[in-house]
DNA sequence: TTCGTTGCAAAAGGTTTGCATACCA
DNA sequence: TGGTATGCAAACCTTTTGCAACGAA
């Protein structure tokens, strides 16, 4: 995120005080972030701009590969900056929303061999993990509060 | 799906014409569908049901895993009858929407041994994936019309 | 008779779009 | 200056809910 310079060629990228700010704020989000809650959180640091605008900048983000995008029970997409070394998985706390990144290489392995075994060309893949981390664990570390 | 006799007991599942339509629906229906399209299918056949009837319907199948759910890249829901040998992923045409079951179980395997490595407890994940399949295959085999 | 089920209409929620305006390059 | 980007409001879509009427057990 921090290395990777944006630019395309299709649409191209004009650099604006509304999309520094996303990039921002989603760089500060570690965690995967909804559409509305960096707009609520752009919107409480004092940026002016429109949820329109933060859609909009996130869809481009999307296509060019610079976040990471997960989906919520309810449907709602989350975002989160992608690593410089590409794709990844993550691993999704659904008590305290933490993520942590987690070795797919095997799944990754396995997915590639999909496209001999299956006769399918052009394979995508979306792994969605989620769970109860360590600290939020009844039993485990410290339970929150 | 045809042999699992549907009974729950914390909301008490009671046969209506309606409830074995969506059934029926389901059943012919061998690949993913919305709930619209199941909802347009059975207004087609002559089927009196309210489409609120169907959300409804199969939101009870998904609780008691009936069915199998996947999503749309728009967030809409779609599904599929689940198999009597229980959980499954499935490979998508995203050309022809046709869905086939693909043997996930290293993949499952990888999953479990996840709640060792991380310390992240009840692990649920969901595996989506798409491609193109051979038939649908410009340079393939004979391509759709 | 009882209580789960249905269906309509309306609400809810997230995301997209139309269009006039503002602004980067 | 020209073409993007912005932002507001309104449109869209899928899914959920309130509530009165219905019907299976």
């Amino acid at each position: 995120m921090e290395d990777a310079p944006i630019k395309e060629h299709r649409p191209s990228w004009r650099a604006t005080r509304q999309r520094a700010a996303v990039l921002r704020a989603l760089r500060e989000a570690a965690n995967f972030v909804s559409a509305t809650h960096l707009h609520a959180a752009l919107t409480a640091d004092g940026a002016s701009i429109g949820l329109t605008t933060v859609y909009r900048t996130l869809r481009v983000l999307e296509r060019t590969g610079h976040v990471d995008v997960m989906r919520e029970r309810t449907g709602e997409r989350l975002y989160r900056p992608r690593p410089a070394d590409g794709h990844r998985h993550y691993l999704v706390c659904r008590r305290c929303g933490d993520s942590s990144p987690v070795d797919a290489e095997s799944v990754e392995r396995w997915v590639e061999d999909l496209t001999a075994s299956t006769g399918f060309s052009a394979i995508e893949h979306a792994l969605e993990l989620t769970g109860i981390c360590g600290p939020c664990l009844p039993g485990g570390k410290p339970p929150p509060v």
